[in-house]
RNA sequence: GCGCCAGUAGCUCAGCUGGAUAGAGCACCGGACUUCUAAUCCGACGGUCGCAGGUUCGAAUCCUGCCUGGCGCGCCA
């Protein structure tokens, strides 16, 4: 099915046409349509067009606004101000647009990424290692920027880069052989990541001895060596470690609503068996060079405090390969053998050097080129409520499970004083929607780029902008549609409308164009943002504009099909954003 | 030292890539529930957009310099 052209699109195209009559010497023009807060569209091209032919922008303006030639879509248009053209359109085009979308599959979306393929590395936990405040924002980000490629039509790959490989494993895998009473496959059968919670803190023990007992360090090492050359006993351990873990991960993701599967997993240890020939075709082309017994890849414009050009380390001194190599024999991976077009790196700020020099290296070996996109989608640290960085009170690392607990306890709190008389299994689940859903609208809601304080109360707060607001407002628009029964759906075009009508379906029109900016930006803040003001514009509407009480049928009928409109591009942007849309509260 | 990022209302944040009087939420104050879910809505209050220059019809937005804060810079990932 064609999808349907944005109204936006419509008029930019009658006012490149209006442009054109008006000042036909002018070539190529941008007509700037936008939405305004006078009339429903203004064009700002006549003013800088004005300029560079030397016009007066307010003549060339109404010499415009008299050009344009579209009866059925622009009702009226003056020029205002230095030289805006204000636009309103007819209700029949905009009432049409609501019956078009309505019609269409998708929300006359179309799919704009058909044919790409682009693939996300997110989330990334480590093997034996607990979830933590550290992989929130990397899962969040990465899942929303996933689904929302995918909704746009691309062929999506997610890839979970597990930190399943290392020299830490050798000492777990050592100290677990020395003490088989530590059991951990049954820590506790009731919470699947209760095995990986006994792994971490076995780890920690292994530590510990690890820098007291020298004896055991050496046997450690020698562990390493043993499962890098494949030792098969030690091979078992490490393959039971990383099962374990997959399974906790799976926990947390089904618990966070997170699209990863078992399918996307494709840990550090993935590419071990093309680390020698990324580095040997590196070192053929002269890209990686030794020093100081390490081998490295240089750059002019990246220096250390002391001047001196900062490496990208390969191999170790002790001949060990470091991440670095890891990640370009991903990168080569993905673009040789995955076909990637696009692919998105969501991970901490703080590595951006190290991207940029993969990146950078990527391009000189030739496997980055001009076709292919990798970016650095990079996002801001976590904090604690009082701003400073989240820790336990004792200084810990933070549990992303007791994290996300905290908010679903705070959640059934305030939800339990609204419903007192509700079901206590609806309502545990309904807290955990609601939960889950304030986390994660919390995190993407703000700017990826800065730090954010992570605040329970404010929000699982039940005012504002907040995800309970946009969850709120859906299962309000349920509700009208589970009362409105089963109708005919038509909307008619001649029918009037009202102010709030009328701002409500030219938000909805803008959906499509916003889901593409937050795309090409990455950035899942702008889809919140247009969210909440579509939430605002449909509470407006609702207060003023009867829907099931309409004076009239036919008033009756469009407006169902705002609001079935409405909860569908709602319903549709919560999911992008991995938020459940209850259909009550 | 070099590099990256940020600085907008008392607090938390937007600001659609240069447009008209800079917008929301929270907090505070005043209104609205025999009415489709008041978890809501309406109104009031509140800002030298870090500072100083520059670019132009027009700057929170672009350029330069400075101030403040965060982060990064060889064998951890």
């Amino acid at each position: 099915m064609q999808p349907v052209t944005p109204l936006v699109e419509a008029v930019e195209t009658a006012m490149v046409d209006a442009l054109r009559r008006a000042l036909p010497e002018a070539g190529r023009t941008e007509p700037l349509v936008r939405r305004s807060d006078r009339a429903d569209f203004q064009a700002n091209g006549a003013l800088a067009l004005a300029k560079q032919h030397g016009r007066n922008p307010r003549e060339l303006g109404a010499a415009v606004a008299a050009a344009i030639e579209a009866p059925g879509l622009i009702s009226s248009a003056e020029v205002s101000g230095p030289g805006f053209i204000n636009l309103d359109l007819t209700s029949e085009a905009i009432w049409a647009q609501v019956a078009a979308r309505t019609d269409s599959d998708l929300l006359g979306l179309g799919l704009p990424l058909a044919g790409k393929r682009i693939i996300v590395d997110y989330s990334g936990p480590n093997v034996a290692k607990e979830m933590h405040v550290g992989h929130l924002r990397t899962t969040i980000i990465g899942d929303a920027l996933a689904r929302l490629a995918e909704a746009l039509g691309a062929t999506m790959i997610r890839q979970n880069h597990l930190g399943d490989w290392g020299t830490q494993f050798g000492m777990l895998i050592q100290y677990l052989n020395e003490h088989p009473e530590a059991e951990w496959h049954h820590a506790d059968d009731a919470d699947p990541t209760a095995n990986v919670a006994a792994l971490d803190r076995l780890y920690k023990q292994a530590r510990n001895v690890f820098d007291a007992d020298p004896d055991f360090a050496d046997r450690a090492r020698a562990r390493v060596v043993a499962l890098q050359s494949g030792d098969e006993d030690t091979r078992k351990v490490w393959r039971d470690l990383v099962e374990v873990s997959a399974e906790a991960f799976d926990a947390m993701y089904e618990r966070l609503g997170v699209s990863l599967t078992a399918a996307d997993l494709a840990g550090e240890s993935t590419y071990n068996h093309l680390l020698d020939n990324v580095v040997e075709e590196l070192v053929a082309a002269g890209i990686a060079v030794e020093s100081e017994g390490a081998l490295c890849v240089f750059f002019d414009d990246i220096t250390g405090p002391d001047g001196n050009p900062v490496p990208l380390l390969l191999r170790k001194a002790d001949g060990g390969y470091g991440y670095a190599a890891t990640d370009l024999a991903a990168i080569r991976y993905r673009i040789r053998d995955l076909k990637a077009d696009q692919i998105l790196y969501v991970v901490d700020a703080r590595q951006a050097l190290h991207f940029k020099q993969v990146f950078a290296t990527a391009r000189r070996a030739g496997w980055l080129t001009d076709e292919v996109e990798a970016v650095h989608v990079p996002f801001g640290t976590v904090l604690g409520p009082d701003g400073k960085p989240f820790k336990t009170r004792s200084g810990g690392t933070v549990r992303l499970m007791s994290l996300l607990d905290e908010a679903i306890a705070k959640a059934s709190e305030v939800i339990g004083e609204k419903n007192s008389d509700a079901d206590p299994a609806d309502l545990a689940a309904l807290a955990a929607a609601t939960g889950i859903g304030a986390v994660k609208y919390a995190d993407l809601s703000n700017n990826r780029i800065k730090d954010y304080a992570f605040d329970t109360d404010r929000m699982v707060s039940l005012t504002g902008d907040t995800g309970v607001y946009l969850q709120y407002a859906h299962t309000r628009l349920a509700s009208i549609l589970r009362m409105a029964g089963k109708t005919n759906g038509t909307v008619d075009t001649a029918a009037p409308m009202s102010r709030e009508e009328r701002a409500l379906a030219l938000h909805l029109d803008a959906y499509g164009t916003n889901l593409a900016e937050s795309m090409t930006e990455r950035e899942p803040h702008r889809l919140c943002g247009y969210l909440y003001m579509l939430a605002r514009t449909f509470t407006r509407f609702y207060e003023a504009n009867p829907v099931l009480k309409a004076e009239t049928d036919e008033i009756r009928k469009n407006r169902l099909g705002l609001v079935r409109l409405t909860r569908d591009t709602l319903a549709h942007g919560l999911n992008l954003l991995g938020i459940a849309a209850p259909e009550r509260m």
